[in-house]
This record gives C-alpha cells, structure tokens and sequence, in this order.
DNA sequence: GTCTATACCGCGATAGAC
DNA sequence: GTCTATCGCGGTATAGAC
C-alpha cells in the first residue's frame, strides 16, 4: 500500500472546500455587511487569492444565497417542529398556547444554533433576487407565526386585547433581536436563554411569588 | 419693492438643500444598505448628478455622520428626560419602576418620532471610525438602561430571578426591533404603540381581566 | 487547486465651465 | 447650484500557466 490517501475518496488537501469558504464569508458578512465584504477581503482571511475563491464558488451571491437557505431551513423546521407537536386535524392534544410556546422556544434555539446564518438573514433587505426570494420564504413563516398567536387568542389562552399581529411582531421581533448581542460561547446557554424569553414573553416583568 | 426675496435670507431655490439631502440619503440607506448605495443612486433620486451632490455635502460618510447623530441625540434625551422625571439625588418621589416604565414608553416615541435616522443608527456595524463613535455612543445609553433594570429589580417591583443585563436586553430587543416593522402612518399610533409594548412587557401575555 | 495577470465596470471625489 | 469630464481606486469575474 502506497501511502497516498484513496483517490476514489473526496480530498482536496491543499486548500480549502467550500463549506471553508462559506463559514467564512458568512462570518465576514456578519461582521462587515454583505456588502462591505469584498471577495479580496475574504480570499485574505482565507490565505488565497481571488481567483482560488471564485474556483469554489460561482459568485458572492451564490455564498449569500447558501447561508440564507440554511438559515431559513432551519426556522421552517422549528415551525414546522413545533407546530406538529400535535395539530394533526380539527382539535388535537395540544392546544394552540402550548404550540406558541414551544414555537418561541424552539425558534431561540434554531437562533442560536445556526446563529451566523440566522443573523445575515435578518439583515437581508431585498436588494437582488436572491435576497427578495428570502424574504419571501421569511414571510411566510412570518404568517404562520401570526396565525398561532390569534388560535392562541381565539382560545382564550393568551390576552386578546392586542391585535394578534401585533402581538406576533412584538415577539419574534424579541427573539430575533437576540442575534444582535447573544453568543453561544457566553454565560448564557441556549436553553437557558430560551426559558428566559418564554418566561418574560408569557408571565411578563411582574415579581414572581418565591 | 422687487419681486426678488430677500437677498439676505437663506436662499437656494433652483435646487436642493442639505437637509434634503441628508433625507432622501438616510431613506435610500435603509431601502438598501449604506454600502449598496452610492451617490449616483442618491443623485438620480434627487435628479441632479454627483457633482451636485458633494455641492451640499463633503462626503458619502458625512451624511452617515448626520443621521447617526440625530438618532443618538434623540435615544439619549429619552433616557435622560425619562430618568429625571424626578430622581434628584438619593431617594426621590419616583420609583425605578416608575422610570423604567417612562423610559421603555418614551423610547418607543422617539423611535417613531425619528425612525429612519434610528433605523439606520441599530443598522451600524462599526466599519469606520465613524461608526465606531456611534456605537459607542449607544453603549453609554444601554449601560443607563440597564442600570434602570437593575435598580428596579432591587426595590422589589419587578421579578429579580433573571439577570438584570439579560432582562435589559429583552426588553430594548424588542423597541429596538420594531425599527423592522413599524410605520407611523400606519393604522398603529406610536402612543398606542409605546402602550402595547410596555404593557406585553411590563404584565405579559396573561388573559386580562375584563 | 492555486497562482498571476488582466478585462471591465462602477465607485467616491475633484476641476472648472456656465 | 448644477453641469460635463475625468481621475484613481477597488470591485467582480475570467483566462491561462503551473
């Protein structure tokens, strides 16, 4: 046996895969803007020149469109996850609070989890195709959300003195606001971070019996 | 008398101002980016050319300075004026409650009050020095908040079993994320705005009382 | 798979006429 | 106050050698 590794096997040892580059893109994106990010400037980061990138990638859009989709995949799950905690058809098990409240839950964690990706397409303002596909995609998800709070309402569960969209907003706007400060690395873990959203989302500021 | 106007007086008729300018920049940086848009956009909005532009202004970045500057004037007034309802010195007339309250409702206003400014200013990421010295800025005035949260934590009117830093950032993750959504002619007022957000904050999402 | 070299374009900003 | 014309730079992307 030689001791070159298999050649039948995917190898490409000398430099970099394209998963590499995109984890170090949508970190550069992150931290500079999409926009403000230069193919120069990630080929630095990486140690290689332009023209090396641009033989993994088609274009700066296509690592773009690649982190949105994972980030997207990732909250449709977490709907969709929560929402399948039962539904099934008419009246199930579970009722539409606690579907809401795994939802929240569940989201915080997707967040944290696939945070870089989750960030940039909070950022995503529309200006190509590729980010008004995403926004697309977002506003649907978006309309599903609002849809369990208003059963969620409509069952008595939750205060209906706020208009359900309204109240939607407010609380994915809480969660998704997490991706400007949280860090996974930090004192916080992602569970206990997701029980403290739950918790102030649903019981509010007021002082807790002890 | 002639039909000229005062010559001594402000004039500039045939074209545009600075403030008009600045307007129709910070508008055209929230559709799209302050990095995706360049002056040439900014120009053909206005329809004059570049050159007429930087008549009006020095730099691309120097109306960035600009609006940064009027949201952080604006955000710092709302933590002050909130913070002097009383205060004074030791122990005043108001609670920290009472404050923290005001200032979470006046927050709310002035976002409304100058949202494309703020929208822009929750958008910096620190790529100049420029940048930098907003977020700064910002920092002083999430520390001032934070201090409010824990002050009131400790005089027992809201729940102290979560981090006040934690708690802080809940609650201005979730005014700041309204930049996201809210529009002032929209069907929602921003007084009624300020009462659905301190009231989902302050007492959650509980069925009231009727 | 990575390199050098380069085509081509749009950017921010300036000069000087009107 | 706005124009035309232009500079210099850095952007994305490609061609072809190694």
């Amino acid at each position: 046996m030689t001791d070159t590794p298999p050649v039948g096997a995917r190898r490409g040892r000398p430099g970099h895969d394209r998963e590499t580059v995109l984890r170090a893109a949508i970190d550069l994106f992150n931290e500079r803007g999409y926009d403000a990010t230069s193919i120069a400037d990630l080929a630095r980061e990486l140690g290689v020149t332009k023209s090396a990138v641009f033989h993994h990638v088609a274009s700066k859009e296509d690592l773009l469109s690649a982190a949105l989709d994972e980030a997207l995949t990732g909250l449709a799950a977490a709907t969709q996850a929560a929402a399948a905690t039962d539904s099934g058809s008419t009246d199930s098990g579970s009722t539409a609070y606690e579907r809401l409240h795994a939802t929240v839950a569940e989201s915080v964690r997707i967040l944290a989890a696939h945070l870089p990706a989750v960030t940039l397409l909070l950022r995503v303002r529309g200006n190509s195709p590729v980010e008004q596909e995403a926004l697309r995609r977002r506003r649907v998800i978006d309309v599903e959300l609002a849809g369990l709070v208003r059963e969620a309402a409509r069952e008595g569960d939750i205060r209906s003195d706020l208009e359900p969209e309204l109240v939607s907003r407010l609380i994915f706007g809480t969660v998704n606001s997490l991706v400007e400060w949280y860090r996974p690395d930090g004192p916080v873990s992602p569970d206990d971070l997701a029980a403290a959203v739950t918790s102030l989302t649903f019981e509010g500021l007021a002082p807790r019996a002890t």
